[in-house]
This record gives structure tokens, sequence and C-alpha cells, in this order.
DNA sequence: AGACCCCTGGAC
DNA sequence: GTCCAGGGGTCT
């Protein structure tokens, strides 16, 4: 599901919902859920922060919070107090709502938070890709997905945005899904950026000119923005953290789409393997210049 | 760069 | 049945 703008909207959504609140227990259901050196308990009595509950870096989800400081006679060990909250990756099925005191578990619940108001945090996630990890300095340092994540693409300016492909032999499209090189692209908007920009998705990276490059940095900045207004794509699986879809698939030009009517020119939109991953472009709209 | 692998469910 | 899916890791 997630990429940067579904991430985005279930870390905002989720936000309220969790601010301020202290985490009682946990549960962890399916054991490859947890990622990392920390075990999921560490996280029992950690109050999430009220001012920045979440944020996100790439398609990472952080919830933010700390333990209250030892004071003397409490015994709180000290390792807890270096737990500075959790990451979510919600992968391709991933989903995080909050449900009342008493809402049984889910099919496909794989890790659930009670908080100090009886509300309980459910990680659901029908394929298991994704994963929850307790987080510490320690535990962040050794992320080395974290450690080597790209720039963020709403953040970075142009010029060092065509820097990151200048002279790069690979396809554009498998650049752009690379998160070491920019973070938080994947499928659905490296390939409308790339339709936007007129680029053929499996032109090598060097074959493109600066001004298409600032060209593209242009339009995924847009289609990001554009579907965050929207609360993101919902596909099949996404939610935000209030259970509601995101309406972006209703502005899909390309991903989706292949065999349908390109919405510029009214070619038949290709589908194709670029990297592995299915693509869809317009042969007309996005031509190869380069064979 | 490419081929699998991790899993499950839905479409056909 | 077979193929496909918003991701990423690990091999050759």
């Amino acid at each position: 599901m997630p990429e940067l703008p579904e991430v985005e909207t279930v870390a905002r959504t989720l936000a309220p919902l969790i601010a301020g609140r202290s985490i009682v227990k946990v549960c962890l259901l399916n054991p490859k859920t947890l990622q990392g050196p920390l075990a999921l308990e560490a996280l029992q009595g950690l109050r999430i922060d009220a001012a920045q509950p979440t944020s996100r870096r790439g398609k990472l989800l952080f919830v933010h919070g700390s333990h209250a400081p030892n004071t003397e006679g409490a015994e709180a060990p000290q390792s807890a107090q270096a737990i500075q909250g959790f990451a979510v990756h919600l992968k391709m099925t991933g989903r995080l709502f909050v449900h009342p005191a008493g809402t049984p578990l889910h099919a496909h619940t794989r890790a659930q938070l009670l908080l100090d108001d009886g509300s309980q945090l459910f990680f659901d996630d029908a394929r298991k890709f994704g994963y929850l990890r307790v987080l510490n300095p320690q535990s962040l340092q050794d992320w080395a997905f974290l450690q080597k994540l790209g720039p963020e693409p709403l953040e970075i300016n142009p010029h060092d945005f065509a820097a990151l492909f200048a002279g790069k032999k690979g396809k554009i499209k498998a650049l752009l899904l690379d998160q070491s090189i920019i973070a938080g692209c994947g499928n659905i908007y490296a390939d409308e950026a790339l339709f936007r920009a007129g680029i053929a998705p499996q032109t090598p990276a060097h074959h493109l000119h600066s001004a298409q490059l600032l060209r593209l940095h242009a339009v995924l900045q847009a289609v990001l923005r554009e579907s965050i207004a929207a609360c993101g794509s919902s596909i099949r699986d996404y939610r935000t953290a209030n259970g509601d879809v995101g309406a972006f698939q209703n502005a899909f030009a390309v991903y989706n789409r292949a065999g349908q009517d390109c919405i510029q020119c009214g070619a038949a939109l290709q589908k194709i393997q670029v990297g592995g991953r299915s693509t869809v472009y317009c042969p007309a709209c996005q031509p190869c210049v380069f064979l």
C-alpha cells in the first residue's frame, strides 16, 4: 500500500488518537511482526508525546514517546529510560487503527497496544510483510535500512535532486524506487511522476537532460502533495488510521490503467516490467528517445 | 540487473 | 487452478 503520501496520512490521522496516551500493555500476535533487538514489552509504560506523537521518514512511520524519569524509590530499569518510541513499516498491507476498549482482534491483527484510556492500537497486516521496531539510540544506529535512506523528496531542492541521478546507468524508474537514493517513492508515484514528466520509465538516468530531471523533481513533488491532500491512494488495503479510504486513486493517469486510453493523447497505455516491477506508461507521451 | 523469497487474498 | 499485488532482503 503505503508509499509516502499514505504513510504521511496515517501519521497525521493517528497522531490525535494517541497523543499523550501511555501504553499500558502490549500483545504480539505474530512474532515475525517485531523487528530489531528490543522486545515489544519495552513499550509498556511509555508515554506517547503530546506535542509530536508521530512523524514520517520515507515510508516509515514513527511514534515518539518516553518513559517517566526514575525517581527515588522507583524501579524502572535504566534501559527503559532510553526507549524513544517505535517505528512501523506497513509494507504492502499494513494498517494502524485505534479501537475502543473491548474491540475483538481482527483476523489479521499482528500486534496490539493497550492505551491508558482503554483504547487499543491495532497493527493489522494480512501478508505479514510489515513490522514494528522498538527504538532506542542503539536500535536506531543499528538499523541499516533507516541509516541508508536517501533524502525526502518533498524537502530536497531541484539541483540536489538532479544530482542524485546524474551519471547513473540504472533505469530511472528503478532508481526512483531505490529507497537509498530517494526515500518514500513507490510503484504508484514513480509511474505517475514519470508520466507527468514525459519520461519513459526504462530510460537510463544518464540519458536524461538536466531539464528533464528538474521537471521530474517538480512533478514528483506535485503528485506527492496532491495525493497527501487526497489522503493517499486506496487500491485494496490502505486505510487511514480512522479507517477511511483515500481518494487519489481516482486521479491516476497511468497506474492501474494498462490498456486504457492515455488521458493526454488517447493512445493505449502499455504495461511493461522495469526493475522487476509492473510499470504502466504512455509510449506516445513518454517516448524512448534514447533508443 | 535479475531471480527468488517472505505471505495472504482477490480476480480470473 | 494461475497470476497478481502500494515493499524490501538476499542471493547469483
